[in-house]
Order: C-alpha cells, then sequence, then structure tokens
DNA sequence: CGAATTTTGTTTACAAGGAAACAATCCGCA
DNA sequence: TGCGGATTGTTTCCTTGTAAACAAAATTCG
C-alpha cells in the first residue's frame, strides 16, 4: 500500500462509488459510447433525434415546450431547431394567437429521417451488450422515470 | 387531439420515455439543478470535487488514471488539473522512473477543501427533495454500478 | 385603456468537453 | 545499441451547451 496507484482497479473511490449523481454521469457516459460505436458518426445525433422524435408525435408542439419537456435550453433549442430546419427536416409556423411562439411540424423528410433513425436508436439499448438482463433494466428505467418525475405522463 | 400541442403534460414521449439513455440523461440534469439549488455556484464543481476526492484517497495518483476511472478525457483532465493547481489544492510531481508520468496529491490546503466539500457534496444526495426512497435509491446505485461496471472494485 | 410584468425566441459572448496532431518518454525486440 | 511503436500529457481547434442581454409580443392589473 505505499507505492502510487498505477492501475485502474487499485483506485478508491469511496462514497464517490455510491453517489446517485456521480454513477449517473458515468452511465450515461457509457451510454452515449454504446451509443456511437453501434451507429457511427453519420445520422442524426442522440439530441437532435429526440426533437425529431418528439415533434413527430405532437405535430404543432411549441418550441418552448419542447425544450422544457427534453430539458434543452432556449438557446440551444434556437440553434438545434435551426439546424433541423437546414436539413429540411423540420418546418417552423408562426400561429397567429400567439406571434411570438413557434410551432413545430415535421417535413416528409423528416418523417423519414425519424422512421429510419428509430430503428437504430431503440434497437441498440436492448442489442448491444448492456450488462444489465431485461428484468433489471425494466427496473432501472422504472426508477429513472420515478426520478426525474416522468410518471403519469401520456407516452402514446 | 386537434391544438397544438401547448403544455408539458401532454407531450408524448412514446417508447422516448422508456429509453434508458433518454432516461439517463434526464436524471443527470436532475441531479445537476439539485446539487446547485442546494450549494450555489460558489466552491467546487462537480468534476472539480470528483478529481479532489480521488486524489485524496489515492496519494500519487497518476492523471491518466485518475482520468480513466472519472472518465475524463487527457484534453480535459490537463485543464481541470491546472485549475486546481493554480486554486493550490493540487501539486504534481514527474516521477523518475516514468518522466512522461504525472503523479498527483493534495495540498494541505486542497486537503481542507475536499473535507468541507464532501460534507455538501454527500449530503445534499440524501437530504435533498429526491423522490425516492432510501431502497429505492439502494436499488438505483446497484443497477447503475452494475450498468457501468463498476462491482468489485476498491472502494475503500 | 395603458404602464409594468411575463413569456417566447434570438443573439452574443463564454464555459465545458472532445478530437486530432504533437512532443517527449518509455518499451519491445532484432 | 537503436529503431518502431506505444504511452502520457499538452496544445490547438472545434462542438455542444449555458448565461445574460435583448426584442417583440402577450398578459396583468391599476
Amino acid at each position: 500500500m505505499d507505492a502510487p496507484v498505477r492501475h485502474l482497479d487499485q483506485v478508491k473511490l469511496g462514497q464517490l462509488g455510491h453517489s446517485v449523481g456521480f454513477l449517473l454521469r458515468l452511465a450515461q457516459l457509457r451510454a452515449f459510447d454504446d451509443f456511437f460505436s453501434e451507429n457511427g458518426p453519420q445520422g442524426l445525433k442522440p439530441g437532435e433525434f429526440s426533437v425529431l422524435w418528439v415533434i413527430a408525435r405532437n405535430p404543432g408542439i411549441r418550441q418552448s415546450v419542447l425544450g422544457q419537456r427534453l430539458m434543452i435550453k432556449r438557446a440551444h433549442m434556437t440553434k438545434l431547431i435551426r439546424t433541423m430546419e437546414d436539413a429540411g427536416f423540420v418546418s417552423r409556423r408562426i400561429p397567429d394567437r400567439d406571434r411570438r411562439a413557434v410551432e413545430l411540424t415535421l417535413t416528409p423528410a423528416g418523417e423519414h429521417q425519424v422512421e429510419k433513425a428509430a430503428v437504430l436508436f431503440f434497437d441498440y439499448e436492448q442489442s448491444t451488450g448492456a450488462p444489465l438482463d431485461d428484468r433489471e433494466q425494466a427496473v432501472l428505467v422504472a426508477l429513472l422515470k420515478k426520478y426525474v418525475g416522468l410518471q403519469g405522463e401520456a407516452q402514446g
């Protein structure tokens, strides 16, 4: 116990190894890495996919509501939407009732893109060597939903 | 079902609401927000704390090993360590056996800072209105550990 | 009505983090 | 010994995301 730590599994984490916040960060990085090793860097990035996916299920959704649900800040959402608009995937509409707002819908190209990407996005989660079996993964999902307050939401 | 979605809990997430990757992102943001609403923006940031904490428990740890364990990329670790060094919390030492490497230890000021911050960091997780009870939180932690491959590691 | 406040989105400036190229050192092996 | 490759850390550049100030429209409430 005298030589400096030089190997990964000698590192002592103490309480940190039991910290929800720390483990969440590691887990997210892992999920991210898994995703990118499956689906190369081509195609939609996770954030872009989630935006298109939610617009597809909620046509005409307001930009602010979309941002709140996905926890994307307004400043960032502006850039994200502009990128998707430039790519020809979403169209913006200013409603008459509230001319500050922006209502979002997918273009046909956007619809097509989401369909294609959805297969990759939702398949990799199961197929990839996720170290959890189905039961464990279900429990994890349930706990995370409760943690983030996503319980009785409309999900259809 | 005709008017555009304008309220948060009307938003339909579909499969996305059951996605581990998506939920992990939301959860991490929530944990982050919780932390910053408890402990103001003063003091150590989460990344800085984790670095100091691990150095405290593993004096002389190499910068590369620290980065691997905390999943911090080398380029970023360089900046983090420099910041901590400038703050007077960390000292760097080039060992003779391998003059590429850097061995890290805390200064007395660094030790003191970690002690002080640890209270905040580990207390907020329990105390804050975490929507999970103790049992649920324990299960969540266990599942996350398994997910990230943090099982038999030394944690003392 | 009409001034103060709030909401919505954009812009601008910045911080956090990652990718790639680089320099220095060490290791393997003929 | 010495050359090729791997490791370690740094630098530079770029992407992602945030904070703050702003503009325009809507809302509140006297």
